[in-house]
DNA sequence: TTGACAGTTCGACACATGTCGAATAGTTTC
DNA sequence: GAAACTATTCGACATGTGTCGAACTGTCAA
């Protein structure tokens, strides 16, 4: 079986690599120098760190590169809403059985809703029934 | 600064040690020998994998060990609240801001509720904003 | 042409995690 | 007490991730 046909669906990305996607979504195409220099603030990473990451998110299928004349572009190969969903599908497979319902109960018993979130979710609701 | 002091409040646990706190949670206290029992139908670990993560996990601070005569039997060190707000805290704070609400938006906008689940937030809603 | 840079490559190390087998120690039973 | 069993210990290896530095390559200005 070809090994580059995997769930491009909901990868799994390592908080390094969340770091490093975030800031290629706002910045796309972009180099690594770039994306080194932007993370400057939160992390210490030198720039081969950097480097040797995106590279490697390129081999994983989460990041593809451009080559124009000897510089390298990099742009994302997922989105953010994919990356969103595999973290969402992953935390509920680990803690709430896979599934939503669980995890919603979870919130209501523990009072984690804020006020806006309350009002917020009254008008989806009264919106979601009227259908 | 004593290193025992930890955030014990939201340990992130990996898969494997997910699965290792799923049992321990239903059997404690129990020993290394059940759990690889338990687990012999979903995961095909030798004993001896079992009983090593089991022991880091001891280290680490999520298991405890109580010894009886030879035996050892393991017990949880954190609850499954408490290893449930972890894992829901990493992925806000890798995929939405840190925050409740932009999850929520994201499931809104994404229409990842079901009919029940819109039942039961009408339900809450109603409920919390009557204090 | 020769530095001075900017960018790339690649090998390396450390640590966490997943994975065990072999050696050891303790208990039970003849 | 010795054989048969169970459970424990411990060292080991593989893989993935985080982390570079050093060497190399190409570009551009004096």
């Amino acid at each position: 079986m070809p090994k580059t046909v995997k769930k491009e669906q909901s990868p799994d990305l390592s908080e390094a690599e969340w770091a490093i996607m975030r800031v290629v979504w706002e910045h796309e195409p972009c180099a690594a120098g770039t994306v080194q220099e932007t993370l400057a603030g939160s992390r210490q990473w030198a720039y081969s760190t950097v480097k040797t990451m995106m590279d490697r998110m390129a081999s994983k299928g989460l990041l593809k590169i451009t080559k124009i004349r000897n510089l390298q572009l990099f742009s994302s190969k997922i989105t953010q809403t994919q990356a969103k969903k595999g973290e969402l599908k992953r935390m509920l497979k680990r803690a709430f059985d896979g599934a939503l319902t669980p995890l919603l109960q979870f919130l209501v018993e523990h009072d984690e809703f804020s006020k806006e979130d309350i009002k917020e979710l009254r008008e989806f609701v009264t919106k979601a029934e009227k259908k």
